[in-house]
DNA sequence: GATGAATGAGCCTTCATTCAT
DNA sequence: AATGAATGAAGGCTCATTCAT
């Protein structure tokens, strides 16, 4: 008779230890082996629960993005509807948010970017991703600016996020998550300012 | 005597083939056996002027960083000195070229990216190219603004040009150049103006 | 639950594939795909069970060394304790019997003689072999003879089995058993006589 | 137009390069181009100058064997035709002389030794030199004791010289010489004074 | 559900040798 | 005479996966 539940605790034990391993080591280098010995379980349960490497891969990148997405969403319900500039910062708050400072998580995520050039179903995933935080952000935005703007700048802060996201990434100190909050609140409040004053000017 | 003048021959022919085969299967696929092919002679001669595969990695990656140095350079010299946003311009408009363009540069790069993580060599070249680029914005910009604020915005476009970068990777029609450049200089104007008008009022 | 008790099987049948390799081919040429191959099994199944190929090495020498400590204790216990000459002979049979002539072990014996030189772990085990034959023979000789003098004839008589036995593991005849029991005896019994009556003479 | 008495040079140099890598890393890596290396030449030399590495390695056998043979002979010379005992030392003596305790030539013999065991050149050149002994001790023993018995006495001694030599090989300390020709001098004077009184008595 | 036994493919590297110069 | 370019074979090892228990 088989143990009922194991699911419930086993995947998301190998999905960590597979973040575990990927930040010791590398994606290169990330190994069922290792991985079923970070999680103190045989690598041949991978298989079981996840049909082979390629499943367990997919399944932690889907579970390091739906976490970014939750916790968007769940910034956002404490702010104000109209209040833009607010609404970004949670947006860009959460994308420095300490679980994603995570160095595993971090890694990760670079790791998987890099695989996703050769990976059709991890880029499908990263594509999603990356659409969403533009479509978040230019729904913001739209309230302010015009439509065409508003994609310009949507692009503008999706970008800023990345590239602080990925030097800090890259720096053994890690990021520093107040830097990029600054630096996009002081963009795009300097933005919102100049697009009023111009609205002011030619109405 | 032997065979004269090979390594000129062949060097650059195998970093090539290493970022054809970087581009095609990835570089967790990128093995020894696949360049050697790709690059049309055995796979010991890599071994014989690299000295092994990382030495390969290495040089390939040297390879890119310095074709970016030079085409900077280069154009920087046809700017004039005081012409902060034709210059910072410049070393945008060569982060984006056509040979940073090239897919297999754009794939090789984000894998070195990814893989500096965890490679103390390839991590150490990652870090020199990445302070040269800040150094050479900041230097551009401190004629323009105050000392903190230079370094600010400079950490900003790089960041800009990485995300920018980073996002164009990932996308199967590449990056969209103009528009990289545009998201720049629509940034840099907006702290230029504002950094006028600010020297007007407080000189 | 894993097919069971495969250890006990696997372990003993590549020690003996890899003696009858180094048999046929020399330590030299001794591969892991050819010990596979000679076991019937997969070349991949040596790492599974001892690691790597200096696992197996090692322990094809302790199971060598194994095999004669035990059969020289299987010998002393049917000789009575005091019957100096007997266990001394006793001693000597076992290091030519006819396990130790096997083919395969003279030859895989006398290959590790020679890489003990150079690989440490081979060198404590052989090192430990070559003490505890001297102080077998020391502990029999003392009964018969001053401390000084049984170390010498102990030294001169492990002398005499590694040298008759490395004569005889080049010969292509193999060696001659009795031919080394009797060169042994002869000698042995020179040095008793001379002792007792020294003794005589000296009490 | 060639260089001329290059061989002269090149030859003894890369035999005793070839000792030296033995020395150092072992047969089993004593590789052509740590050789080549170790001389300060190009690996691709050895097969100008021996046809191949085989062709190097029986030289350098060769040639340690000679050296061994001209020392004795040069020992003999200097000894009274008609002293056993002293002839016999000398013999001895050379087997354990100054450029026999080379660390790098006694470890290249030993892995000779094993090696010989595969190899049929390396195995006739040590055959010979192992029946050479045999023969000049049993020469000198003949003045002294039957034939038959000579014969055993020389088996016992050549045994003897190998074993310790053999046993000096595997120590890190290295051999020691006085012990050697103590133990032969010992074993011999007593064998001689027994085999004189025996035939005193039994005439 | 979970394990370890077992495998075959593939990887990087070392090596002895040949060849053009 | 001597070199380095170049190769193909082979080596040990790692890996993802399958399977019997």
């Amino acid at each position: 008779m088989p143990k009922v539940g194991m699911p419930k605790i086993r995947r998301p034990q190998l999905i960590r230890a597979t973040m575990d391993v990927i930040n010791q080591v590398g994606f290169l280098n990330a190994s069922v082996a290792k991985i079923g010995q970070q999680a103190g379980v045989s690598p041949s349960i991978i298989n079981h629960y996840f049909g082979g490497k390629s499943g367990l891969v997919e399944a932690t990148m889907r579970s390091i993005l739906q976490d970014l997405a939750q916790g968007i969403n769940l910034r956002l319900s404490t702010v104000p509807k109209n209040d833009t500039l607010g609404r970004i910062e949670a947006i860009v708050g959460e994308n420095f948010s300490s679980h994603q400072q995570d160095e595993a998580v971090v890694k990760t995520w670079l790791a998987f970017w890099a695989q996703a050039m050769h990976d059709p179903a991890l880029n499908r995933l990263q594509r999603v991703n990356e659409k969403r935080l533009l479509s978040y952000l230019r729904l913001e935005l739209k309230r302010s600016m015009p439509h065409q703007q508003a994609q310009m700048v949507a692009t503008s802060i999706a970008a800023l996020i990345d590239g602080i996201w990925l030097r800090g990434a890259l720096n053994p100190q890690g990021m520093d998550p107040d830097l990029a909050r600054r630096v996009v609140k002081d963009y795009l409040s300097l933005y919102l300012q100049t697009a009023s004053k111009n609205r002011a000017i030619k109405p």
